[in-house]
DNA sequence: AACTGACCGAAATAAAAATTCAGTCATTTA
DNA sequence: TAAATGACTGAATTTTTATTTCGGTCAGTT
């Protein structure tokens, strides 16, 4: 009973806070969902914060899965982190909560939406310093420091999907790829079973 | 005399663009700093923002030439290309004229703010581009499409340099020169003169 | 004891009033 | 009489005031 009603704010927040973002939801409206008096949602969460964040570990965890997915995969090393990339913004592009905190962000810069969106950005660096940190205990990868390996993955991933679309045409997917392996991965991995096309 | 008051007009605006920014600046102000009524500065130009535009002529000119000494150097190319992103944004951040923009930009978000500071950066890219252009020509570098190649540089600069400093205390200059060389560099340069330091 | 929703006031939003400033143009100056 | 000026205008912004919204509480209900 009692579990069942948390499920219920939770089902009914995760609804809402997709659907209108984090200030345009109200208390009342989840309440409202849920069925529920609006003082019971403080029997549960201390205030609106702690009941987005648990909405926020549940997208977080979402994204984990994918990710894990992608990484059980048997493929050469880099394409798993090019395809974990992909997929986290690809999630992040699909997501419904993720998409409305962009745009609340971008339109209305609510703090906590942008809050959520650097959880989410840094759990994603975390995951990819994890994955390199163990190609390099295997020794796929030449030494070096993984934090600032992930960050300028991401970045380099970032820069040719967002970013260049800001200045110019878009880049097809393969021109990305081919982009990403040149510039970077042709750089620090020890064997290169890929394929370069020129010469 | 006429070229004396254009002159006298284009200091005083500069002097009080760079002091109070783009919006902060008014017609009323610099024709009192230039000690000429306001309305000869119409005669001169056509409205605030032509004026404006004359003084960030001036100051991408400046830019260029800190470039072109820095490309005059005797220096391997990729050292050469380091540097010159390391000077431009530099500069970015030394320059009265720069620094009030980007405040402007981020405190009131000015729009003539945001296109100064766009333009800036696309007159850096451009002139990279062209650099890179001609080293593909001296075959000093792969064949590649050098606008992807200057885009990929600034941003990775950018990264090391002003997004790593969101997340992580700054890297050191030695740190990013090596990183730089050593997760780019590497996977373009047809030749390498550089020492990579482990094994 | 678990739950509810009317109620409170801080904070956000909207409306109204006051001010600022780019650009014009009739007048002055040399 | 051409060049220079600065008082003037109204659109846009800013400040002030009025109104509404909503997170959180708690007295009352089930």
């Amino acid at each position: 009973m009692s579990l069942d009603r948390r499920k219920q704010i939770i089902d009914a927040a995760a609804k809402s806070f997709a659907l209108f973002g984090y200030k345009a939801t109200t208390m009342d409206q989840i309440a409202k969902i849920a069925q529920v008096g609006k003082g019971t949602i403080y029997t549960f969460f201390a205030n609106k914060e702690e009941l987005f964040n648990e909405i926020l570990q549940q997208v977080i965890l979402e994204m984990k899965h994918i990710a894990d997915r992608e990484s059980a995969e048997q493929r050469p090393f880099h394409e798993k982190v090019f395809r974990i990339l992909d997929q986290a913004l690809e999630f992040r592009s699909r997501h419904e909560l993720a998409m409305k905190l962009s745009q609340e962000l971008r339109d209305v810069g609510t703090p906590m939406a942008k809050e959520a969106l650097n959880r989410l950005e840094s759990e994603l660096l975390t995951y990819i310093e994890a994955q390199l940190q163990a190609a390099m205990d295997r020794s796929e990868l030449e030494q070096g420091d993984p934090r600032i390996m992930s960050f300028i993955m991401y970045q380099l991933y970032r820069s040719l999907t967002t970013e260049w679309n800001k200045l110019y045409e878009p880049l097809d997917k393969d021109t990305i790829k081919e982009t990403f392996y040149k510039y970077f991965m042709k750089g620090i991995l020890r064997v290169t079973p890929y394929e370069s096309k020129d010469e």
